[in-house]
DNA sequence: GCGTAACCTTACGCACGAGTAGGTATGCTT
DNA sequence: AAGCATACCTACTCGTGCGTAAGGTTACGC
């Protein structure tokens, strides 16, 4: 029979990023635990020994994905941020950004938020990134602060930055769950809520428990 | 020898609380597949088949304590939610409980959040869970704005609620991370930013992307 | 055209951990 | 004191899935 190769000969670099695109599917479909190396090699189209023969290990295979999916998010965070902008305006593009990366990369987010967060060797990956985005959240806070000519413990900007970053994971949790639902108007809501919280805050109001 | 058992032989009930207290610890440090039935039974002080006898496969302990924690979790913050006050009093009341049980089990929270979370089969006692808890922060709201003559779609309501719901989760997971910091404090600060918010909201002040 | 390197495969070893079979000791009841 | 239920154990079976050894095939340089 000379039906020719069953599978195509590609160069190295394809086959990695095909590999990546199964792992993160699979990974996110089944978790890291549930996820099988054979199942990975299938869904790529290749055999195992090729998956580690380029990507090393399952632990190190995940590694490679949660840093893939973690870099394209930051870029596209990053890729909107324009500092000279009002601060409104800012942190509308970096929402618009973010629920627009997670609606489009349902899969990426499920293995970087839920997977990597239950597993103790990646819990430190995720945490770096995520420090990063309520550095950059605390940030917006403080620059928009000195504009007004107030400020506020940085301690207690982090605190609140990281209930925003929080708010938002958690609606992108529920965005990457529901299929229908729009990322822009996701955004526009959380907006809606961060903002005006922020806002009060800005301006100098807070609440105190009653005493007791 | 006659040194007597090495140990001693517990009726039912106490020997069951013990392997959920064990479960509990070692699922919260390991994760689910990563904890052994063994290391639970030995962490429990008997052997393995006891656990069969008691809860059953590993997967029916698992439910066994998410159950277990996610009771003890409800009930905490039902006792100390009066629907009788008013709206800020009572969301103060039902994020100090929280962050308070939080505080208190800290590996409770863990299987509950982290580890349920990422699981497929338990995602959905997980959701159920929280659906109740994003119910009873909507159900707040809306009788706040009924109490100033105004209404919004219900729908809308719900995602303010679950975006409070995640802040709020996302702070709880930092104050498990953190066993210096202080439960009550970390009430406060979540209050800020929710009340503040959500105050805004109820007085009809709402935000709007910039056309374009 | 022919070697060589890169691509790719089948087929296995091996460890680990879920779940069980079958047996022993202890205390409560009559 | 015999009997019976319950607490408890040691020592296995067996499936699953990670990681690898050893060998086949295609393209490209010369």
């Amino acid at each position: 029979m000379s039906t020719g190769p069953a599978f195509k000969r590609l160069p190295r670099a394809v086959r990695q990023q095909q590999m990546l695109d199964s792992a993160v599917r699979i990974f996110s479909r089944r978790g890291y635990h549930g996820a099988s190396m054979d199942e990975i090699a299938e869904v790529a189209g290749i055999s195992k020994p090729m998956v580690y023969a380029y990507l090393g290990t399952k632990e190190e295979l995940f590694v490679a994905c949660l840093h893939r999916e973690g870099t394209r998010m930051m870029e596209a965070i990053a890729g909107a941020a324009d500092p000279d902008l009002p601060a409104d305006e800012r942190l509308w593009r970096g929402l618009r950004a973010f629920f627009g990366f997670v609606g489009a990369h349902r899969d990426g987010w499920a293995v970087l938020y839920r997977q990597a967060r239950a597993e103790q060797p990646f819990a430190r990956e995720l945490t770096v990134m995520r420090a990063r985005l309520v550095e950059v959240a605390a940030g917006m806070l403080d620059h928009a602060l000195r504009a007004e000519g107030r400020e506020v413990a940085h301690t207690e900007l982090e605190v609140v930055a990281y209930a925003l970053v929080g708010a938002s994971e958690s609606l992108a949790d529920w965005l990457a769950d529901h299929p229908e639902a729009d990322p822009e108007k996701t955004a526009t809501q959380m907006m809606n809520v961060a903002w005006l919280g922020a806002g009060q805050l800005l301006r100098g109001v807070t609440w105190h428990p009653p005493q007791g």
